[in-house]
DNA sequence: CAAGTTGTCAAGTGATCAATTGAATAGGCC
DNA sequence: GGCCTATTCAATTGATCACTTGACAACTTG
């Protein structure tokens, strides 16, 4: 019954792909190259951890073939394998988040209970950009990522520097601030602090991966 | 910055899903539940493991909430959580499929170079089937899978009574055998044989799992 | 070509996982 | 109410995994 031997080892190769997406820090980086190709090095400070583990890790990912790197200059570019990485990490996330109530728990700890209102969907933006309403985009993640491309029109005010550059927005438009991804904090943040400063302004409910992921136009600068 | 653990933390969750399909034996015990509900000595069989074994799998799939069970009178049934399941199963498998070489060398392996001639794709046998081609639709699983679900005027002959079955099968029309999925050998198994028997004979592409899951017609008895 | 970055490898440690075995539940059925 | 059977629990063993540290490799750029 050699069949059943290989049998296994098919449904091992399988489980082989699964496994890499068995960790936590696994999922932070996929979710980071969601967003566009990075060096290790810069992958390594968004999820805090060392180089070398981070290197680990990427070559975990690349054996089972969901990222694929390039040389540039001096330094290594880890970017996604192909769309259906990304369709696998946000069903995977869709599938936990509606089973596990830990995850439900967890993440209201994470981005907030700042959640209480409405983040505006995909398609509500996609239609309010078409009919050209005069809503106000804004990109809070860091600069480069909005160089790398960015919803169309939005403005690019990192998180961390909202505070101070408040006089760039309107107090007569609805704001919609976006960032990497429904599990990214930046756009929880920046309501928040919009919101107390008296702007009147929303979140858009995933970020720029879901929107370029349902085709929906992408500028870049 | 508590924010890091509770990501951290919040990652691990998601996490914790994907660790659930990391291990060949509960890819199989799925695949298998795709075809319908088992009780856990059912599954054990199937997949050739001990009943305690099985059970802690079929456990740890439960806490990450791919599975749910009932009790029917002295024994426990298993099935599926959902329909994303199931679609979570087979994205990962396409995606492994494509990626990994090793996948492929495997699958060749175990479900023999048996693959030569194009399977039928499931919009074909669909599109026959609703215009009244004059398809024999085999199904090679066992009866009991048979009988809770199978395509429209599918005829059941597992696949390990095929050869002393010949006679019920008509040698003027195209057969197609089907059983549980892409990576399951019955159809295969039962090409080969209905072939060097001379019968004009192909399988589908898929399974059950899939037919029903792309929202086509499924009879039960 | 030499110096300096950036990324990868290798070995070691503590933690987690899969499978086995034997015992314990828990419900149905007489 | 008490046996029976299907399932689960608990404890153990060997294997695998995540992360650290320090050394090495690959490549650019001066």
């Amino acid at each position: 019954m050699a069949d059943r031997a290989v049998k296994t080892a098919l449904f091992d190769a399988f489980a082989r792909a699964a496994k890499a997406l068995a960790s936590g820090r696994r999922l932070e980086l996929l979710d980071v190259l969601a967003n566009g190709e990075r060096t290790v090095e810069v992958l390594a400070g968004e999820v805090g951890l060392s180089v070398a583990n981070t290197s680990q890790h990427l070559q975990v990912l690349r054996q089972a073939g969901l990222v694929t790197s390039r040389r540039q200059g001096t330094s290594i570019h880890y970017r996604l394998a192909g769309p259906e990485v990304l369709e696998l990490w946000q069903l995977l996330r869709t599938l936990a988040a509606g089973r596990l109530a830990e995850v439900e728990r967890l993440a209201a700890d994470y981005l907030g209970a700042r959640d209480q209102l409405e983040p505006v969907t995909r398609e509500e933006l996609a239609r309010r950009l078409q009919d050209r309403d005069d809503v106000f985009v804004l990109d809070v993640r860091p600069a480069a990522e909005h160089a790398a491309g960015h919803l169309p029109g939005a403005v690019s005010i990192p998180v961390d520097e909202l505070r101070r550059r408040l006089a760039e927005l309107p107090r007569d438009r609805e704001i919609v601030a976006y960032c990497r991804g429904p599990y990214c904090a930046f756009a929880h943040e920046a309501v928040e602090l919009l919101r107390q400063e008296g702007f009147s302004a929303r979140r858009l409910e995933d970020g720029l991966p879901e929107w370029q992921a349902a085709g929906l136009a992408v500028t870049r600068t």
